[in-house]
DNA sequence: AGTTTTTTTAATCAAATGATTAAAAAAAAT
DNA sequence: ATTTTTTTTAATCATTTGATTAAAAAAACT
Protein backbone atom coordinates (compact mmCIF):
# COMPACT_ATOMS: atom_id res chain seq x y z
CA UNK A 1 0.00 0.00 0.00
CA UNK A 2 1.08 3.35 -0.57
CA UNK A 3 -0.44 4.84 2.86
CA UNK A 4 3.33 4.44 4.82
CA UNK A 5 4.09 5.69 7.84
CA UNK A 6 4.46 9.39 7.91
CA UNK A 7 0.53 9.49 6.48
CA UNK A 8 -0.38 8.36 10.30
CA UNK A 9 1.59 10.70 11.58
CA UNK A 10 0.45 13.65 9.65
CA UNK A 11 -3.25 12.92 10.03
CA UNK A 12 -2.78 13.08 14.26
CA UNK A 13 -4.25 15.43 16.15
CA UNK A 14 -1.26 16.78 17.38
CA UNK A 15 -0.31 17.17 14.23
CA UNK A 16 -2.98 18.98 12.80
CA UNK A 17 -2.85 21.30 15.75
CA UNK A 18 0.53 22.14 14.66
CA UNK A 19 -0.29 22.52 11.20
CA UNK A 20 -2.99 24.71 11.78
CA UNK A 21 -1.20 27.11 14.44
CA UNK A 22 0.95 27.51 11.57
CA UNK A 23 -1.01 28.89 9.02
CA UNK A 24 -2.73 31.18 12.01
CA UNK A 25 0.10 32.23 13.93
CA UNK A 26 1.88 32.98 10.07
CA UNK A 27 -0.93 34.63 9.26
CA UNK A 28 -1.86 36.85 11.85
CA UNK A 29 1.19 36.96 14.35
CA UNK A 30 1.03 36.02 18.31
CA UNK A 31 -0.79 38.25 19.89
CA UNK A 32 -3.68 38.51 16.96
CA UNK A 33 -4.30 35.06 16.60
CA UNK A 34 -6.86 33.89 19.31
CA UNK A 35 -7.08 29.91 20.28
CA UNK A 36 -10.15 29.57 18.75
CA UNK A 37 -8.64 30.61 15.70
CA UNK A 38 -6.38 27.70 15.90
CA UNK A 39 -9.26 25.41 17.13
CA UNK A 40 -11.70 26.14 14.10
CA UNK A 41 -8.66 25.88 11.48
CA UNK A 42 -7.88 22.94 12.83
CA UNK A 43 -11.58 21.72 12.90
CA UNK A 44 -11.09 20.41 16.35
CA UNK A 45 -12.37 21.15 20.01
CA UNK A 46 -10.70 24.03 21.72
CA UNK A 47 -10.00 21.99 24.76
CA UNK A 48 -7.17 20.15 22.29
CA UNK A 49 -4.88 22.70 22.21
CA UNK A 50 -4.66 22.79 25.86
CA UNK A 51 -4.29 19.08 25.98
CA UNK A 52 -1.42 18.48 23.50
CA UNK A 53 0.24 21.95 24.52
CA UNK A 54 -0.23 22.76 27.53
CA UNK A 55 -0.70 27.09 26.41
CA UNK A 56 -0.98 28.93 23.58
CA UNK A 57 2.77 30.44 24.34
CA UNK A 58 3.52 26.83 24.64
CA UNK A 59 2.23 25.70 21.09
CA UNK A 60 3.55 29.37 19.57
CA UNK A 61 7.24 28.49 20.96
CA UNK A 62 7.30 25.02 18.75
CA UNK A 63 6.17 26.78 15.67
CA UNK A 64 8.46 29.79 15.88
CA UNK A 65 11.26 27.56 17.00
CA UNK A 66 11.08 25.04 13.70
CA UNK A 67 10.26 27.87 11.52
CA UNK A 68 13.66 29.52 12.62
CA UNK A 69 15.42 26.87 12.85
CA UNK A 70 14.05 25.73 8.72
CA UNK A 71 15.28 29.38 7.75
CA UNK A 72 17.92 30.49 9.31
CA UNK A 73 19.37 27.11 9.30
CA UNK A 74 19.74 26.42 5.79
CA UNK A 75 21.11 29.63 5.28
CA UNK A 76 23.79 29.00 8.25
CA UNK A 77 24.51 25.20 5.46
CA UNK A 78 24.31 27.26 2.20
CA UNK A 79 27.07 30.01 3.65
CA UNK A 80 29.35 27.47 5.12
CA UNK A 81 29.61 25.12 1.96
CA UNK A 82 33.01 24.86 1.40
CA UNK A 83 32.43 23.73 -2.39
CA UNK A 84 31.30 26.67 -3.40
CA UNK A 85 31.96 30.25 -4.53
CA UNK A 86 30.88 33.46 -3.21
CA UNK A 87 29.18 34.34 -6.73
CA UNK A 88 27.52 30.41 -6.28
CA UNK A 89 26.31 31.28 -2.46
CA UNK A 90 24.87 34.05 -4.01
CA UNK A 91 22.95 32.42 -6.32
CA UNK A 92 22.02 29.58 -4.68
CA UNK A 93 20.41 31.91 -1.89
CA UNK A 94 18.37 34.20 -4.33
CA UNK A 95 17.05 31.12 -5.84
CA UNK A 96 16.03 28.76 -3.22
CA UNK A 97 15.14 31.94 -1.47
CA UNK A 98 12.79 32.88 -3.52
CA UNK A 99 11.30 29.40 -4.35
CA UNK A 100 11.09 28.79 -0.22
CA UNK A 101 9.50 31.98 0.17
CA UNK A 102 7.09 32.16 -2.61
CA UNK A 103 5.60 29.01 -1.05
CA UNK A 104 5.36 30.05 2.30
CA UNK A 105 5.17 33.88 1.79
CA UNK A 106 4.17 35.28 5.20
CA UNK A 107 7.35 33.78 6.45
CA UNK A 108 9.21 36.55 6.69
CA UNK A 109 7.41 39.26 7.99
CA UNK A 110 5.92 36.46 10.99
CA UNK A 111 9.85 36.46 11.83
CA UNK A 112 10.54 40.26 11.47
CA UNK A 113 7.10 40.95 13.88
CA UNK A 114 7.77 38.28 16.71
CA UNK A 115 11.83 39.48 16.45
CA UNK A 116 10.02 43.07 16.86
CA UNK A 117 8.11 41.87 19.83
CA UNK A 118 10.59 39.86 22.05
CA UNK A 119 14.46 40.65 20.55
CA UNK A 120 16.35 39.19 23.12
CA UNK A 121 14.28 36.22 23.70
CA UNK A 122 14.06 34.84 20.26
CA UNK A 123 17.52 36.37 18.90
CA UNK A 124 19.59 34.48 21.20
CA UNK A 125 18.58 31.16 19.49
CA UNK A 126 19.76 31.71 15.69
CA UNK A 127 23.28 31.27 14.99
CA UNK A 128 23.12 34.60 13.18
CA UNK A 129 26.59 35.61 14.81
CA UNK A 130 28.23 32.52 13.63
CA UNK A 131 27.45 32.96 10.38
CA UNK A 132 28.40 36.87 10.49
CA UNK A 133 31.59 36.16 12.08
CA UNK A 134 33.10 33.03 11.02
CA UNK A 135 31.15 31.48 8.20
CA UNK A 136 32.88 30.28 5.09
CA UNK A 137 31.30 32.86 3.29
CA UNK A 138 32.86 35.31 5.60
CA UNK A 139 36.47 33.75 4.61
CA UNK A 140 35.57 34.03 1.18
CA UNK A 141 34.39 37.53 1.04
CA UNK A 142 37.50 38.66 3.18
CA UNK A 143 39.61 36.83 0.60
CA UNK A 144 37.71 38.78 -2.21
CA UNK A 145 38.46 41.75 -0.48
CA UNK A 146 41.96 41.52 -0.20
CA UNK A 147 42.65 40.13 -4.00
CA UNK A 148 40.76 43.54 -5.06
CA UNK A 149 38.10 41.57 -6.53
CA UNK A 150 35.36 43.47 -4.33
CA UNK A 151 35.18 46.91 -3.14
CA UNK A 152 33.16 46.88 -0.67
CA UNK A 153 34.92 45.78 2.63
CA UNK A 154 32.10 45.25 5.24
CA UNK A 155 30.43 41.98 4.55
CA UNK A 156 27.18 43.48 6.56
CA UNK A 157 26.82 45.43 3.45
CA UNK A 158 26.68 43.06 1.54
CA UNK A 159 24.41 40.32 3.15
CA UNK A 160 21.69 43.50 3.75
CA UNK A 161 21.94 44.20 -0.03
CA UNK A 162 21.68 40.59 -1.05
CA UNK A 163 18.73 39.38 2.20
CA UNK A 164 17.14 43.11 0.90
CA UNK A 165 16.16 42.37 -2.88
CA UNK A 166 15.63 38.64 -1.77
CA UNK A 167 13.33 39.54 0.82
CA UNK A 168 11.66 42.98 0.54
CA UNK A 169 9.13 42.22 -2.19
CA UNK A 170 7.66 39.87 -0.41
CA UNK A 171 7.25 41.50 2.75
CA UNK A 172 6.35 44.52 0.63
CA UNK A 173 3.77 42.44 -1.26
CA UNK A 174 0.62 43.93 -0.52
CA UNK A 175 1.89 47.36 -1.64
CA UNK A 176 3.45 45.89 -4.66
CA UNK A 177 0.81 43.56 -6.06
CA UNK A 178 -1.46 46.86 -4.97
CA UNK A 179 0.59 49.30 -7.34
CA UNK A 180 -0.30 47.76 -10.68
CA UNK A 181 -3.28 45.67 -9.60
CA UNK A 182 -1.36 42.46 -10.12
CA UNK A 183 -2.33 39.26 -9.87
CA UNK A 184 -0.81 36.79 -7.73
CA UNK A 185 0.56 34.82 -10.57
CA UNK A 186 2.25 38.45 -12.03
CA UNK A 187 3.47 39.00 -8.66
CA UNK A 188 5.27 34.86 -8.94
CA UNK A 189 6.54 36.00 -12.52
CA UNK A 190 8.39 39.36 -11.25
CA UNK A 191 10.00 37.61 -8.51
CA UNK A 192 11.15 34.62 -10.94
CA UNK A 193 12.33 37.01 -12.96
CA UNK A 194 14.94 38.39 -9.53
CA UNK A 195 16.36 34.93 -8.87
CA UNK A 196 18.03 35.63 -12.01
CA UNK A 197 18.80 39.23 -11.68
CA UNK A 198 19.74 39.56 -7.97
CA UNK A 199 22.91 37.55 -8.84
CA UNK A 200 23.64 40.18 -11.71
CA UNK A 201 22.83 43.14 -9.37
CA UNK A 202 25.10 42.43 -6.80
CA UNK A 203 27.90 41.43 -8.85
CA UNK A 204 27.29 44.77 -10.65
CA UNK A 205 27.22 46.15 -6.65
CA UNK A 206 30.14 44.82 -5.36
CA UNK A 207 32.77 43.63 -8.38
CA UNK A 208 35.34 45.98 -8.83
CA UNK B 1 7.80 85.15 24.74
CA UNK B 2 9.08 81.88 23.15
CA UNK B 3 6.30 80.20 24.38
CA UNK B 4 4.27 79.81 20.98
CA UNK B 5 0.65 79.05 20.31
CA UNK B 6 1.84 75.42 19.53
CA UNK B 7 3.30 74.63 23.27
CA UNK B 8 -0.70 74.90 24.02
CA UNK B 9 -1.28 72.91 21.57
CA UNK B 10 1.01 70.39 21.88
CA UNK B 11 0.14 69.55 25.67
CA UNK B 12 -3.12 68.91 25.31
CA UNK B 13 -4.88 66.04 26.91
CA UNK B 14 -5.63 65.57 23.30
CA UNK B 15 -2.15 65.42 22.07
CA UNK B 16 -0.54 63.93 24.80
CA UNK B 17 -3.13 61.15 23.59
CA UNK B 18 -2.00 60.80 20.16
CA UNK B 19 2.00 61.23 20.82
CA UNK B 20 1.59 58.06 23.35
CA UNK B 21 -1.09 55.89 21.15
CA UNK B 22 1.94 56.28 18.44
CA UNK B 23 4.64 55.51 20.38
CA UNK B 24 2.74 52.30 21.55
CA UNK B 25 0.83 50.92 18.26
CA UNK B 26 4.34 51.92 16.47
CA UNK B 27 6.39 49.58 18.82
CA UNK B 28 3.14 46.98 19.35
CA UNK B 29 0.83 46.67 16.50
CA UNK B 30 -2.78 47.41 16.64
CA UNK B 31 -3.88 44.19 18.19
CA UNK B 32 -0.88 43.93 21.03
CA UNK B 33 -1.74 47.58 22.09
CA UNK B 34 -3.74 47.32 25.22
CA UNK B 35 -6.04 50.79 25.72
CA UNK B 36 -4.33 50.44 29.57
CA UNK B 37 -1.35 50.41 27.91
CA UNK B 38 -1.68 54.00 25.89
CA UNK B 39 -3.30 55.59 28.88
CA UNK B 40 -0.37 54.60 30.94
CA UNK B 41 2.26 55.88 28.99
CA UNK B 42 0.56 59.27 28.15
CA UNK B 43 0.14 59.23 32.34
CA UNK B 44 -4.07 59.45 31.58
CA UNK B 45 -6.95 58.21 33.07
CA UNK B 46 -8.04 55.29 30.88
CA UNK B 47 -11.43 56.39 30.07
CA UNK B 48 -10.27 59.71 28.20
CA UNK B 49 -9.17 57.74 25.12
CA UNK B 50 -12.64 57.10 24.82
CA UNK B 51 -13.94 60.79 25.69
CA UNK B 52 -11.32 62.03 22.96
CA UNK B 53 -11.45 59.28 20.54
CA UNK B 54 -14.42 57.23 21.00
CA UNK B 55 -12.80 54.03 20.83
CA UNK B 56 -9.33 52.63 20.16
CA UNK B 57 -10.05 51.68 16.19
CA UNK B 58 -11.08 54.94 16.09
CA UNK B 59 -7.71 56.43 17.35
CA UNK B 60 -5.96 53.70 15.67
CA UNK B 61 -6.79 55.24 12.76
CA UNK B 62 -5.81 58.91 12.76
CA UNK B 63 -2.60 57.41 13.86
CA UNK B 64 -2.41 55.25 10.72
CA UNK B 65 -3.69 57.73 8.85
CA UNK B 66 -0.92 60.61 10.04
CA UNK B 67 2.02 58.22 9.26
CA UNK B 68 0.93 57.04 5.93
CA UNK B 69 0.31 60.13 4.51
CA UNK B 70 3.83 61.54 6.04
CA UNK B 71 5.31 58.17 4.78
CA UNK B 72 4.34 57.70 1.23
CA UNK B 73 3.13 61.23 0.55
CA UNK B 74 6.58 62.20 0.94
CA UNK B 75 7.92 59.95 -1.30
CA UNK B 76 5.22 61.19 -3.91
CA UNK B 77 6.35 64.59 -3.40
CA UNK B 78 10.13 63.60 -4.21
CA UNK B 79 9.13 60.98 -7.39
CA UNK B 80 7.03 64.02 -8.89
CA UNK B 81 9.51 66.74 -8.99
CA UNK B 82 10.14 67.76 -12.60
CA UNK B 83 13.52 70.00 -11.22
CA UNK B 84 15.37 66.74 -10.15
CA UNK B 85 16.83 64.14 -12.36
CA UNK B 86 16.24 60.36 -11.77
CA UNK B 87 20.12 59.98 -10.43
CA UNK B 88 19.05 63.16 -7.77
CA UNK B 89 15.67 61.30 -7.24
CA UNK B 90 17.44 58.33 -5.83
CA UNK B 91 20.13 60.54 -4.08
CA UNK B 92 17.38 62.44 -2.32
CA UNK B 93 14.86 59.54 -1.48
CA UNK B 94 18.22 57.27 0.08
CA UNK B 95 18.99 60.49 2.41
CA UNK B 96 15.56 61.46 3.14
CA UNK B 97 14.29 58.16 4.20
CA UNK B 98 17.44 57.23 5.90
CA UNK B 99 17.89 60.30 8.05
CA UNK B 100 13.77 59.96 8.55
CA UNK B 101 13.43 56.18 9.45
CA UNK B 102 16.54 56.68 11.87
CA UNK B 103 13.97 58.86 13.82
CA UNK B 104 11.12 57.16 13.77
CA UNK B 105 12.68 53.46 13.24
CA UNK B 106 9.64 51.40 13.93
CA UNK B 107 8.01 53.15 11.26
CA UNK B 108 8.40 50.45 8.40
CA UNK B 109 7.62 47.18 10.57
CA UNK B 110 4.61 49.23 11.69
CA UNK B 111 3.21 50.26 8.23
CA UNK B 112 4.30 46.94 6.75
CA UNK B 113 2.27 44.56 9.54
CA UNK B 114 -0.76 46.59 9.46
CA UNK B 115 -0.84 46.82 5.62
CA UNK B 116 -0.43 43.07 6.62
CA UNK B 117 -3.33 42.64 8.84
CA UNK B 118 -5.54 44.52 6.79
CA UNK B 119 -4.63 45.29 2.71
CA UNK B 120 -7.79 46.23 1.41
CA UNK B 121 -8.90 48.42 3.79
CA UNK B 122 -5.38 50.66 3.64
CA UNK B 123 -3.93 50.63 0.57
CA UNK B 124 -6.92 51.81 -1.39
CA UNK B 125 -5.99 55.42 1.12
CA UNK B 126 -2.55 55.12 -0.27
CA UNK B 127 -1.29 57.17 -3.91
CA UNK B 128 0.99 54.09 -4.50
CA UNK B 129 -1.41 53.75 -8.28
CA UNK B 130 -0.21 57.47 -8.97
CA UNK B 131 3.05 56.73 -8.24
CA UNK B 132 3.72 53.50 -10.31
CA UNK B 133 2.18 54.69 -13.56
CA UNK B 134 1.82 57.94 -14.03
CA UNK B 135 4.92 59.97 -12.04
CA UNK B 136 7.15 62.25 -12.98
CA UNK B 137 9.54 59.66 -12.18
CA UNK B 138 8.06 56.91 -14.13
CA UNK B 139 8.40 58.83 -17.46
CA UNK B 140 11.88 59.55 -16.49
CA UNK B 141 12.97 55.72 -16.00
CA UNK B 142 11.20 54.98 -18.93
CA UNK B 143 12.88 57.88 -21.13
CA UNK B 144 16.73 56.35 -19.26
CA UNK B 145 15.35 53.08 -20.43
CA UNK B 146 14.54 54.44 -24.37
CA UNK B 147 18.17 56.32 -24.37
CA UNK B 148 19.60 52.96 -23.28
CA UNK B 149 21.29 54.70 -20.02
CA UNK B 150 19.30 52.13 -18.24
CA UNK B 151 19.15 48.40 -18.84
CA UNK B 152 16.16 47.15 -17.09
CA UNK B 153 13.15 47.92 -18.31
CA UNK B 154 10.78 47.28 -15.74
CA UNK B 155 10.32 50.21 -13.28
CA UNK B 156 9.34 48.48 -10.36
CA UNK B 157 12.62 46.06 -9.88
CA UNK B 158 13.96 49.44 -9.99
CA UNK B 159 11.34 50.52 -6.89
CA UNK B 160 11.60 47.66 -4.88
CA UNK B 161 15.37 47.24 -5.07
CA UNK B 162 15.73 51.08 -4.05
CA UNK B 163 13.32 50.55 -1.10
CA UNK B 164 14.75 47.20 -0.46
CA UNK B 165 18.03 48.62 0.19
CA UNK B 166 17.28 51.85 1.90
CA UNK B 167 14.18 50.32 4.17
CA UNK B 168 15.17 46.36 4.96
CA UNK B 169 18.36 46.81 7.25
CA UNK B 170 15.78 48.97 9.71
CA UNK B 171 13.10 46.27 9.17
CA UNK B 172 16.08 43.72 9.76
CA UNK B 173 17.55 45.69 12.48
CA UNK B 174 17.22 43.80 15.76
CA UNK B 175 19.02 40.77 13.49
CA UNK B 176 21.68 43.30 12.11
CA UNK B 177 22.83 44.07 15.70
CA UNK B 178 22.51 40.96 17.61
CA UNK B 179 24.83 39.00 14.89
CA UNK B 180 27.87 41.60 15.63
CA UNK B 181 27.11 42.98 19.03
CA UNK B 182 26.25 46.53 17.58
CA UNK B 183 25.17 49.63 19.52
CA UNK B 184 22.95 51.43 18.24
CA UNK B 185 25.11 53.99 17.54
CA UNK B 186 27.48 51.37 15.33
CA UNK B 187 23.59 50.93 13.31
CA UNK B 188 23.38 54.60 12.84
CA UNK B 189 26.86 55.02 11.43
CA UNK B 190 26.34 51.96 9.06
CA UNK B 191 22.68 53.77 7.68
CA UNK B 192 24.54 57.42 7.51
CA UNK B 193 27.14 54.87 5.12
CA UNK B 194 24.42 54.01 2.90
CA UNK B 195 23.17 57.31 2.40
CA UNK B 196 26.06 57.72 0.11
CA UNK B 197 26.51 54.36 -1.02
CA UNK B 198 22.80 53.19 -2.41
CA UNK B 199 23.04 55.98 -5.09
CA UNK B 200 25.99 54.40 -6.34
CA UNK B 201 25.16 50.75 -5.75
CA UNK B 202 21.63 51.86 -7.94
CA UNK B 203 23.39 53.16 -10.30
CA UNK B 204 26.10 49.93 -10.94
CA UNK B 205 23.02 48.11 -11.12
CA UNK B 206 20.87 49.74 -13.39
CA UNK B 207 23.33 51.74 -15.08
CA UNK B 208 24.03 50.57 -19.03
C1' DA C 1 -20.16 85.13 43.25
C1' DG C 2 -22.98 82.05 40.95
C1' DT C 3 -24.06 79.19 36.96
C1' DT C 4 -23.01 76.44 33.17
C1' DT C 5 -19.94 73.83 30.45
C1' DT C 6 -15.92 71.08 29.87
C1' DT C 7 -12.71 67.84 31.54
C1' DT C 8 -11.23 64.18 34.60
C1' DT C 9 -11.78 60.33 37.72
C1' DA C 10 -13.10 55.92 39.99
C1' DA C 11 -16.06 52.29 39.58
C1' DT C 12 -18.21 49.11 36.83
C1' DC C 13 -19.96 46.50 32.71
C1' DA C 14 -20.05 43.17 29.05
C1' DA C 15 -17.65 40.61 25.82
C1' DA C 16 -13.60 38.17 24.54
C1' DT C 17 -10.21 34.98 25.60
C1' DG C 18 -6.86 31.54 27.60
C1' DA C 19 -7.36 27.82 30.44
C1' DT C 20 -9.48 24.03 33.33
C1' DT C 21 -12.59 20.34 34.69
C1' DA C 22 -15.46 16.46 34.90
C1' DA C 23 -17.75 13.40 32.21
C1' DA C 24 -18.24 10.85 27.82
C1' DA C 25 -16.29 8.29 24.02
C1' DA C 26 -12.78 5.67 21.90
C1' DA C 27 -8.80 2.84 21.96
C1' DA C 28 -5.63 -0.25 24.11
C1' DA C 29 -4.42 -3.67 27.31
C1' DT C 30 -5.47 -7.73 30.04
C1' DA D 1 -15.49 -9.51 27.86
C1' DT D 2 -13.67 -6.48 31.22
C1' DT D 3 -10.71 -3.18 32.79
C1' DT D 4 -7.59 0.48 32.12
C1' DT D 5 -5.76 4.16 29.59
C1' DT D 6 -6.04 7.66 26.21
C1' DT D 7 -8.53 11.02 23.71
C1' DT D 8 -12.38 14.14 23.02
C1' DT D 9 -16.22 17.02 24.35
C1' DA D 10 -19.32 20.50 26.55
C1' DA D 11 -19.58 23.45 30.17
C1' DT D 12 -17.48 26.65 32.97
C1' DC D 13 -13.90 29.68 35.20
C1' DA D 14 -10.98 33.63 35.88
C1' DT D 15 -8.68 37.25 33.80
C1' DT D 16 -8.11 40.64 30.46
C1' DT D 17 -9.75 44.27 27.88
C1' DG D 18 -12.51 47.85 25.37
C1' DA D 19 -16.02 50.69 26.70
C1' DT D 20 -19.50 53.22 29.64
C1' DT D 21 -21.43 55.81 33.49
C1' DA D 22 -22.25 58.86 37.16
C1' DA D 23 -20.08 61.84 40.06
C1' DA D 24 -16.26 65.06 41.07
C1' DA D 25 -13.14 68.67 39.71
C1' DA D 26 -11.72 72.35 36.86
C1' DA D 27 -12.54 75.88 33.62
C1' DA D 28 -15.33 79.14 31.23
C1' DC D 29 -18.99 82.16 31.18
C1' DT D 30 -22.49 85.64 32.97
Amino acid sequence: MSTSASDKKDSTTEEKIKVAAKTVFYKKGFSATRTRDIAEEAGLNLALLNYYFRSKAKLFEIIMSETFTGFIGSMKVILNDEKTSLEQKVQIIAERYIDFISIEPEIPTFILTEIRNNPEGLLKRLPIKEIVNESVFIKQFQEAVQNREITEPNPLHFLMNLLGLVVFPFIAKPIIMGSKNLEIEQFHALMQERKKKIPIWINMMFKA
